[in-house]
DNA sequence: GAGGTTTGTTACCGATCGGTAACAGCATTG
DNA sequence: CAATGCTGTTACCGATCGGTAACAAACCTC
C-alpha cells in the first residue's frame, strides 16, 4: 500500500497560524483534506499538522476523529443548502431558469473538480453500518432531491417526482463518472442530457437564458 | 474511528480450507471483504483470516496489497464483461430487447446490492494519484460506455454515442444514490426514467418482452 | 499584576498497518 | 526413498492509527 503524504505535498492549505483560531484551521484543514485524500485516507495527526497545531489541540475541540467527520458532512450540506439560494437569486420568480440553473451549476461543479461528492464518497467510505454520518448524508439527499422535486412541480414539468429523480440520477451519475472517466467521459453530455430529458416533461426551454455559454466547442461525441 | 470488526462478523464467507488452494481462498475472501468493508477498510490480516490461512502465504502469491487490488479490479471488470454475453444470449438478435435487458439487468444488481460498484468505489478509495487501479477501472467503464454506444446504434437510437452517455449517467447515478438513500430513493426509477429515455431516442418499445415484469406495484411516487 | 483559559510540547498507550525472515511440517512427485 | 515445493507458525520490523496524561508557555481579561 503506497502511502502519498512523506512530504507535505505542497501543504494543504498553506493556513498560517494565528490569522485563525485552531479550531478553525483544524477544520479548514479536514475539509481539503477529507475531500482529497478520503476520510479514512488522512489521520487526525495530519490534519493537525496541516492545521499548523498539533493532535492534542484537535482532541481539545473535537472529541473523536468521528465528531470531526460528523460537522464535516453536516457543513458540507449546508454549504450545498446555500448553493439553492445563489440559484434562486440569479433567476427571481423564474422557475425554469431555477433548473435550468440548476444543471448547469451542477455541471459546473463536477467540471471544476474531480473529486466528486463529497457526502455520496463518504457514504462509499464509511463501510461501519449504523455509521452516524450515514444519516446525515441519507437526510442531505432527501432534502435536495424534494427541493429539486419542488422547483420541477413550479417550473411545469407533467410528472415533477420522476423528473426530479431522474435528473439527481444523472447529476449523482455525472459526478461519480468523472471521478472514474475524467471529464471527456460520459459526463461531458450531462447538461445535454438534462435538457433532453426535462423537455421531455414538458418544460420549456428558459427564455431569459441570462448567461447562454458561448456558442463554441460544442459537441456530442469526445474524441475516440 | 469505531472498528468494526473484533468478532469475525458471521466469519466473511466460511471458507473451509481444504476444498480450494489457499491462493484461491484468499481471493475470494479479498473480493467479498474489498466489496463490503472497503479497499482501505480492511487489512491483509483481516483477509488472511477470513480465507482460513496466515499474512506469508497470502504475500506468497500476492506480492503485495497493491497487486491484489489490481486482481481484484480487474476480475470485477472481467465478471461484469460476461453480463453482457448473458444479455446477448437472452435476446440474440434482438438490440433492443439486448438494451431493455441491459437496464433491467443493472435495477436488479442495485436492488439486490447495497455496496454499489466495486470499481466506481475504489476509484473514490485510491486517493494516491497515479495509482494503478485508476487504470483499470477508466478502462472498464470505458469499454463498457462504447459497448452499450454500439447496441443502442443497432438499436436505432437517433443519437447513439449520447444515449449511450445518458444511460451510464443514469445507471451510474442509481448506484451511488442507492448507497446514499437507499432502495427507495431516486434509483427506484431507475428503469422507468431509462425507458422514457430510451424512447426519446427514436427506440421502440420491445415487442418480444420475455419476462415482463409483474404489472403490480408499479408506483411512481415514494411514500413520504 | 493576578487569574483563568487556551494553547503547545512531549511522551506515552495499545492496536493495527503493510511487509519480511527463518524454520518446521507436510504433501506431492520423481 | 529422497528431493522438492507449498504451507503454517512465530517472531519481528518500522510506521501509523486513534486517543490520552501531564506540564509548561502563552494569552486574554479583570
Amino acid at each position: 500500500m503506497t502511502k502519498e503524504k512523506s512530504e507535505p505535498e505542497a501543504v494543504a492549505l498553506a493556513v498560517e497560524p494565528g490569522v485563525q483560531r485552531p479550531r478553525e484551521r483544524i477544520f479548514v484543514c479536514a475539509q481539503d483534506l477529507f475531500h482529497r485524500r478520503g476520510i479514512r485516507g488522512v489521520g487526525v495527526d495530519a490534519i493537525a499538522e496541516a492545521a499548523g497545531t498539533n493532535k492534542m489541540t484537535l482532541y481539545r475541540h473535537f472529541g473523536s476523529k468521528d465528531e470531526l467527520i460528523l460537522e464535516y458532512l453536516n457543513y458540507k450540506g449546508r454549504k450545498s443548502d446555500e448553493v439553492w439560494t445563489e440559484i434562486e437569486a440569479a433567476s427571481p420568480g423564474d422557475p425554469i431558469g431555477q433548473l435550468y440553473g440548476f444543471v448547469d451549476k451542477a455541471a459546473k461543479f463536477i467540471a471544476e473538480d474531480e473529486r466528486g461528492c463529497d457526502l455520496a464518497n463518504a457514504a462509499v467510505e464509511l463501510t461501519e453500518e449504523g455509521h452516524p454520518g450515514l444519516r446525515v448524508i441519507e437526510e442531505f439527499k432527501v432534502r435536495q432531491r424534494d427541493r429539486l422535486a419542488r422547483l420541477c412541480g413550479a417550473a411545469g414539468a407533467s410528472r415533477p417526482e420522476l423528473l426530479a429523480d431522474a435528473l439527481v440520477l444523472l447529476i449523482e451519475g455525472a459526478r461519480v463518472s468523472r471521478r472514474s472517466v475524467g471529464t471527456e467521459g460520459p459526463s461531458a453530455n450531462l447538461v445535454r442530457t438534462s435538457k433532453a430529458v426535462i423537455a421531455s416533461f414538458g418544460v420549456p426551454p428558459r427564455t431569459k437564458h441570462r448567461s447562454q455559454p458561448k456558442a463554441a466547442n460544442r459537441r456530442i461525441h469526445r474524441g475516440k
